[in-house]
DNA sequence: TGTACATCAGTGAACGCGCGTTCACTGATGTAC
DNA sequence: TGTACATCAGTGAACGCGCGTTCACTGATGTAC
């Protein structure tokens, strides 16, 4: 809910249309999945008559790639304060996991937005860019894990990196969404943290028997 | 490809429109998504008027659950089948990641009927016993992994399947699909092997430094 | 083996709907002088 | 400070489209006798 409010308008002119759009494309696809959104009713929903986004947007694709880019831009920055804000490599690197599901938590529609909507993250410069800064920030917390080892001893970054967004996104996409009555015993901040936790313990990056 | 074949009418009666009608809804999910597929042109491949799908399904949504509850039946039989073609539960346990991968590969529109199209497992019983089915040989094999272990150091099967299904899931969803021009530097494949042997080997399952 | 008839699995026409998009238009805004 | 005018950001009506679904219907099939 935080970071995707409301904006309606004022008068004849809207005022801030292209954001009140992707506002209510936000709360549509949150609410419906990936393409359960209209150009007509995000429309319809900033008070606005059918023929308006197309002072704004070429149409449906861009609208949506839109939204999906801005959604890239506010997960870079969220991973990126994560990653600052803690002391040990180690601890950031946690603070980021968490951070990556307290984005697709509180930003649903973003999060649907960029990794099921279909849109073509290649087909779009600013796409591209903001979803590379985004994986940037993963890359470069698992390089600060390893900083300490020799460097014939350090795993991979980028493969250390990949196994943890795909962990991250599996456990949002199976565990946090959906009905919150799923039987699962367990949450998926659990989830995340412990298997986060096992996987850097098999890279012999924490002690074994806490 | 294979598992997703074609069957066509022969006569007035179609003989089998039922089956057709989900393999042509197969066909179309892969192409174009979980949302890309409708009833009409489903009965249209299958070479039928718009209306005959009404007597085999009730509408949209009843044909689509019935190709996400085949796709758990098939999954859960492949899974099973990995299970026990191999000898040592540590190897059975990988054998079975490997099937998963397989699987999503071989059987996209089944995955993407089941994982993604926003069906509703738990409101359907045929559905939710073929999903149980599936979930329950990762469970297992999780279980024959710490079999030899004391009880009081096992670690819970079913945290550890979660983790597996999330890993698995992930990898499938970042790596397996899309354009296969991603730049990634590591196959779908190598990741899951490679993520899963870190993974074991943090639980203590697998010696350290191979 | 032949026939009557119930049942099953199709047809095709029609419906209402909402969508994406285009178009000529017009009201509001802001800038030059 | 006031006015003329270009530009911008809307309107509303219209289009063609494909969809899901319903309906009365009919051709094919299979069973009882």
């Amino acid at each position: 809910m935080s970071g995707e409010g409301k904006t309606r308008r004022r008068g004849y002119h809207h005022g801030n249309l292209r954001q009140a759009l992707v506002e209510a494309t936000l709360e549509m696809i949150r609410e419906r999945g990936p393409l359960g959104f209209t150009l007509a009713e995000a429309a319809r929903e900033a008070g606005v008559s059918a023929a308006a986004p197309y002072r704004h947007f070429s149409g449906r694709e861009e609208l949506i790639s839109e939204v999906a880019r801005q959604g890239f831009e506010l997960f870079a920055e969220r991973l990126e304060k994560a990653w600052e804000s803690a002391g040990t490599p180690l601890k950031a690197f946690e603070a980021v996991g968490r951070a990556y599901l307290d984005f697709a938590r509180t930003n649903p529609g973003h999060y649907i937005a960029m990794f099921e909507s279909g849109v073509s993250v290649a087909g779009n410069a600013g796409l591209n860019d903001a979803a590379a800064r985004a994986m940037g920030v993963l890359t470069r917390a698992a390089e600060a894990l390893f900083a300490h080892l020799p460097p014939d001893r350090r795993p991979p970054a980028t493969m250390v990196s990949h196994h943890i967004w795909a962990l991250s996104h599996g456990v949002v996409e199976l565990f946090a969404r959906g009905a919150p009555g799923r039987r699962a015993p367990f949450s998926a901040e659990d989830l995340l943290e412990s298997g986060t936790a096992i996987y850097l313990r098999g890279l012999g990056l924490i002690p074994h028997d806490d």
